[in-house]
RNA sequence: GCCGCCAUAGCUCAGCUGGUAGAGCACCUGAUUUGUAAUCAGGGGGUCACAGGUUCGAGUCCUGUUGGCGGCACCA
């Protein structure tokens, strides 16, 4: 008997029935045969060795494509699991997936692995591999499986079947040769020795069993692994650049901001820090303008009472700043400008013609964050929003939406950001309103995002308790995404704190209050421009733009002159008049990640010119103190302003 | 908040099995007046996070606290 298989390209040629994947590329080559993983039976993923009983669509997947590596993945948490039960007795598996750059496995056992331990389990591991053990699939049914499960002591194991499984659905066990098996989908490598080594074991971490932190602390091991060695080694280097731009250590270095166990999660901004916030929120009050908003103020402190009134109290107490008088009022920072600005709205009458009613604050918020959470300006307790709240009436919500994701799309990219994706944040678990309401909502900003040309990536359960929203994820200059940026189309809170408006009919009417920010918090888009250009601004951004560096001390008093000239031209200009060799100076400010140094010498000093040096070229261009005034300021000018 | 790891000079780090702290950079002083990525010499600087304990003796071992880091959970 034999069957048909056809082949991507279209080609179908003949084969035995119960031929398989690994005989049929080591049919078409020796190279192929070795690089492949696994194959797609009809689209669907099998092992290579698991027999073709009927003619169907045929498709190789090779170590090295996308589907691949994740197969080689899950191989390698295998491996891991088969590792640490054999080094660590008693050591119960749980589950095992795969990660963007690798795989992790949790494990429950009441000592506490180290990272001293990884050498030896990667040893292991690496055994595991020469002993090239065969996989096999096999096929149960669920009792079965639980029973088995049961008596070898993996309850966590037996508790996944018991509730994923229906009951009489066949489950696949995978086992590497006789000595160790585990639940899995699969398909799986047919060796071990396939794996190959080119993984790595990362790091340790608690990770709660199914997610939920009511349930049991589970010790979770992360690893890497790749196609072939030279891929592991390019994603150790990828992990070595990005944390040389960790905007904790460039906040240091650059001396842009601190933050000490005094004020956990709140920031000390140096000088050359707030140069950089004063800038962008300059920009951005320049942008708010032309888009038609006005800006408001509200206050840092308001009474229980309010936050009861707003929703706040009941659903974020513990994470509110509190506190108390001595008259025994009971008062909390604010942790969101939205009911403070409701109040201006509601001060006086509105009427359908003051809609839409884009009313923006530079925010400053406070919530009590878990201690766990804080991390550098990325996640912090005290914050500033570039917040906004558009007021308007239902049928204005489309072209507002629209017109933020056009307004945003330009500001991200002034900062060098570039859009990776738009995402939809459906309906959480946890929310306010009826389906119909949700449907509707959410309709709205799919429509919204359709006009202002972007299709978004739905992301369910990721709206907030009372409405969807849309956020921007951003790539920065290395590739890794970040979510700046955000509007959601509330109705409960308008409603809540009795926002009204008198429409055309003379009526009383409900607006709809669209959140949005374009940064987000001012101190976590810091951070990401930090590190999306590792410190080195583009110059409208940077806190220092020229330095103007002596050769010798003659020519001092000249150098004071220029750099008075070229801040007179709008520039944010430091003299260095060290006692140092140029040489010196030159490396020091490129490291310093200054975009343009001035060198003065007693040439320069005698015909009034500047040598000026661009970082990350050694060019000299020698200009007159008139030109540079004109060329850099051009050049310093922000995108807005060009 | 939970789990694990960590905490030595302003920064980066060394300090072996317990015997009262060290380097480089930075800083200060002096010499040098220099032409595009580190001039030379000298000097100051540390309750070894904090609090207990073990010991003749603790940076080093133990306990607790605080903070940092990596995850998990949380993120209106």
């Amino acid at each position: 008997m034999s069957i048909d298989i056809r082949f991507p390209d279209g080609a179908v040629r003949q084969f035995d029935k119960g031929v398989t994947g690994l005989a049929i590329a080591e049919g078409i080559s020796k190279g192929l045969a070795k690089k492949a993983v696994a194959v797609k039976v009809n689209g669907a993923e099998w092992d290579l060795t698991r027999p073709i009983e009927e003619s169907a669509a045929f498709e190789i997947i090779t170590r090295d494509s996308a589907a691949g590596l994740d197969i080689l993945r899950h191989d390698a948490a295998h491996v891991l699991a088969q590792a640490v039960q054999e080094l660590f007795p008693g050591t119960q598996v749980t589950f095992g997936p795969v990660t963007d750059d690798g795989f992790y496995y949790d494990f429950a056992r009441d000592e506490p692995f180290s990272t001293d331990d990884f050498a030896k389990i990667e040893k292991r591991m690496a055994e595991i591999v020469d002993a090239d053990l065969p996989i096999i699939r096999k096929v149960w049914n669920k009792e079965e499986a639980i029973a088995h499960f049961r008596s070898i002591g993996e309850i966590y194991k037996a508790e996944t079947i018991d509730e994923v499984i229906k009951p009489g659905e066949p489950i696949t066990i995978y086992s590497h040769g006789d000595k160790w098996g585990d639940l899995c989908r699969g398909p799986h490598l047919p060796s071990t020795g396939r794996l190959g080594k080119a993984f790595k074991l990362m790091k340790l971490a608690g990770a709660y069993w199914r997610g939920d932190q009511a349930n049991a602390q589970l010790q979770r091991i992360y690893g890497t692994a790749w196609a072939d060695e030279k891929q592991l080694a390019e994603h150790l280097q990828r992990i070595e650049e990005a944390e040389k731009r960790d905007h904790r250590k460039l906040g240091r270095a650059m001396d842009l901001f601190h933050m000490q166990e005094e004020g956990r999660g709140m920031v000390f901004w140096h000088e050359k820090g707030l140069t950089l916030w004063r800038t962008i929120e300059a920009y951005m009050r320049r942008r708010l303008d032309k888009a038609g908003y006005v800006e408001v103020r509200t206050p840092q402190v308001l009474d229980r009472v309010f936050w009861e009134k707003s929703g706040h109290w009941q659903n974020y107490h513990e994470h509110m700043f509190v506190c108390e008088t001595v008259e025994g009022e009971e008062l909390s920072l604010k942790p969101m400008n939205c009911p403070g600005h409701v109040q201006i709205f509601k001060f006086g009458q509105k009427s359908y013609r003051d809609l839409p009613l884009r009313m923006a604050e530079f925010g400053a918020c406070h919530r009590y964050e878990p201690s766990g959470s804080l991390h550098g300006l990325m996640r912090v307790r005290a914050f500033t929003q570039d917040d906004a709240h558009i007021f308007c009436r239902e049928d204005q919500i489309e072209d507002e939406v629209a017109a933020f994701i056009t307004l945003a799309n330009h500001i991200h990219a002034d900062f060098g950001l570039e859009r990776d994706h738009i995402s939809l944040g459906t309906r959480p678990e946890k929310r306010a309103g009826t389906e119909e309401f949700w449907d509707m909502a959410e309709g709205q900003l799919l429509n919204a995002a359709r006009k202002a040309g972007v299709e978004p990536v739905i992301t369910p359960g990721d709206g907030a308790f009372y409405a969807p929203k849309l956020d921007f994820v951003l790539k920065d200059a290395i590739g890794r995404t970040w979510t700046c940026g955000t509007i959601q189309n509330d109705y409960v809170l308008p409603e809540r704190l009795g926002a009204e408006f008198t429409g055309e009919d003379g009526q009383k009417h409900r607006p709809v209050m669209l959140h949005r920010a374009i940064c987000g918090s001012l101190e976590r888009f810091i951070g990401v421009l930090i590190e999306n250009y590792a410190g080195a601004f583009p110059m409208w951004l940077s806190p220092v733009q020229v330095v103007v560096a002596t050769i010798t001390s003659d020519a001092e008093g000249y150098a004071h002159e220029a750099a008075a000239e070229l801040r007179k031209a709008g520039l944010r200009v430091q003299v260095d008049v060290a006692n140092e060799k140029i040489n010196y100076k030159v490396r020091e400010h490129s490291l310093a990640k200054i975009p343009v140094i001035a060198v003065v010498g007693r040439k320069e000093a005698e015909e009034r010119k500047l040598a000026l040096r661009r970082l990350g070229g050694d060019a000299q261009q020698v200009v007159t103190l008139e030109e540079a005034k004109v060329m850099l300021a051009e050049e310093a000018l922000p995108p807005d302003m060009r």
